[in-house]
DNA sequence: CAGAGGACGTCGCTGCCTTA
DNA sequence: TAAGGCAGCGACGTCCTCTG
């Protein structure tokens, strides 16, 4: 039978020390043994009624505190409320265009397209919502489903809930809001579809249709015009190092060393992030290449009217960097003071991937899955779910691609492969992790009897000798 | 066919969980 | 409790499609 609790504050002896009994904030019984400032234990009952007072003193403070807080919480429900009514839709996009996280640039201007598609989608679906706080995870989610309908590949789609999830964390405060409600909303898992190797037998084709004279390279009038010859040497560079599109267009004769036959450069894609140098060693198809375009006074670009198309906005410096111009181009004013008067170009590549698109459709490759005229004129649709935009079977990177699976092919050791063109490249894992299924049959195979403990083939003339 | 709109790849960082 | 594995996040860059 448990003996009757003691009453509130009660200080007594227990197991030969002093103690105060009493129930804390939360409503718990607490028992403490009395220790002075020093740590030594009360004498008598008076002296540890003494510390027992400082202790619920304490008590008594941290208990006013805490009416004082839930007093302040009440006010910040209240203030919440009055917030989650003054802070509307409309005030969202202001929110996300100031943040200084996302800088300026393309990628804002995506963001604010991801913003607007679900406020439009939500316009649509419940005019009667006005305010993030009426925004529930059931509508998120209803979102969600119609986006995956609309068809677009998942990483798209992921790439929408992961903005409408920080577009709903950044207005957390500024709304009231005490949970996201895309929270939830699941991810998709990666359904990625990579650039295929150009095949084998269409690389003679391809470097052939550059010097073909029914090939032509596409006219542009705002941007400059560039060479088959110069297209063809894109080709070898791209075929021969593996490099990526813009790393070749704006090859520079400064990284070609003819004397140690090698191309040190640093790739655009990954500078920021201090990888590095490339080590390129030239094939000799390369270098008979380049040699036959070079001549003592290169200096620049290698292919200087690509790099110009490629990157307009720096033309003008390009054009007065290179001596070597093949092409005509609008002549460039001595005086700095006076505008190049050119058009402002946006293309990220100056239409560069479009001009090799151009060359392999032309060689006969089968650049894209898309739909023909045809097919739409009869009709034909894409099934519910699928991506919008078909992927392309075949472009620039697909050089890339070729590069790396040949050096497989061909048993190349994969950190040879990645001091070339990079040791984080996902192309590499694609061809190097690959499984030819019937040989790790077989290896498996070959190991077996050591698995189960018997001798293997190796071992078995060894064995007999042994046994006799 | 220019260029806006859209898709996709890759990096470093962080937090959660398990293990030694 | 430090270390390591792992997956997701946030950010940014590049490439491609599509349409007026």
């Amino acid at each position: 039978m448990s003996q009757a609790r003691k009453s509130l504050n009660t200080v007594y002896l227990r197991r030969g020390r002093w103690v105060v009994e009493y129930i804390d904030f939360e409503g718990k019984q607490k028992i403490k043994t009395l220790k002075g400032e020093n740590g030594n234990y009360p004498a008598n009952k008076l002296q540890a009624k003494r510390f027992a007072e400082r202790i619920l003193t304490d008590i008594r403070t941290m208990q006013n505190l805490r009416s004082e807080q839930e007093f302040l919480n009440r006010v910040a429900e209240c203030q919440q409320l009055i917030q989650r009514i003054q802070f509307t839709l409309d005030d969202v996009l202001p929110i996300i265009v100031n943040n200084p996280k996302l800088k300026n640039g393309t990628r804002l201007q995506h963001r604010k397209y991801q913003w607007e598609k679900f406020y439009n989608w939500l316009r649509a679906h419940y005019p009667r919502v006005t305010v993030p706080h009426d925004v529930t995870p059931l509508m998120a989610q209803q979102f969600a489903n119609d986006l995956y309908a609309e068809g677009m590949a998942n990483s798209t789609y992921n790439d929408y809930i992961t903005s409408c999830r920080m577009f709903f964390k950044m207005i957390m405060i500024h709304a009231g809001l005490t949970s996201n409600p895309f929270t939830h909303v699941e991810r998709l898992p990666k359904n990625t579809i990579s650039h295929k190797p150009i095949p084998r037998e269409f690389i003679p084709k391809i470097l052939a249709a550059c010097d073909d004279p029914n090939f032509q390279v596409l006219e542009t009038r705002r941007l400059a015009p560039i060479t088959k010859a110069e297209l063809k040497t894109l080709i070898v560079v791209g075929l021969c190092t593996g490099m990526r599109l813009k790393d070749c267009a704006l090859l520079d004769w400064s990284c070609i060393n003819f004397e140690n036959n090698y191309i040190k450069t640093v790739a655009y894609k990954t500078k920021k992030y201090d990888k590095g140098y490339l080590w390129i060693p030239m094939m000799p198809y390369l270098r008979k290449h380049l040699l036959s375009i070079y001549d003592w006074q290169a200096a620049g670009p290698i292919m200087p009217n690509i790099a110009c198309r490629y990157e307009d906005k720096d033309r003008k410096e390009l054009l007065k960097k290179s001596n070597k111009l093949s092409v005509s181009v609008p002549m460039i004013p001595d005086d700095d003071s006076e505008e190049l008067n050119l058009p402002e170009i946006k293309s990220d590549n100056g239409n560069m991937s479009n001009e090799v698109k151009n060359l392999l459709k032309f060689a006969g490759l089968p650049v894209s899955t898309r739909l023909t005229k045809a097919e739409k004129a009869n009709g034909v649709t894409k099934p519910i779910g699928q991506r919008k935009k078909s992927p392309n079977l075949y472009g620039f990177h697909s050089f890339r691609h070729y590069f790396v699976s040949t050096c497989a092919e061909c048993n190349i050791p994969m950190a040879y492969v990645e001091a070339i063109i990079g040791n984080e490249s996902e192309v590499i894992r694609q061809y190097y992790t690959h499984i030819d299924t019937a040989e790790m049959m077989r290896s498996i195979s070959r190991i077996e009897p050591k698995f189960i403990g018997m001798p293997t083939q190796a071992a078995l003339p060894q064995l007999q000798e042994t046994m006799g």
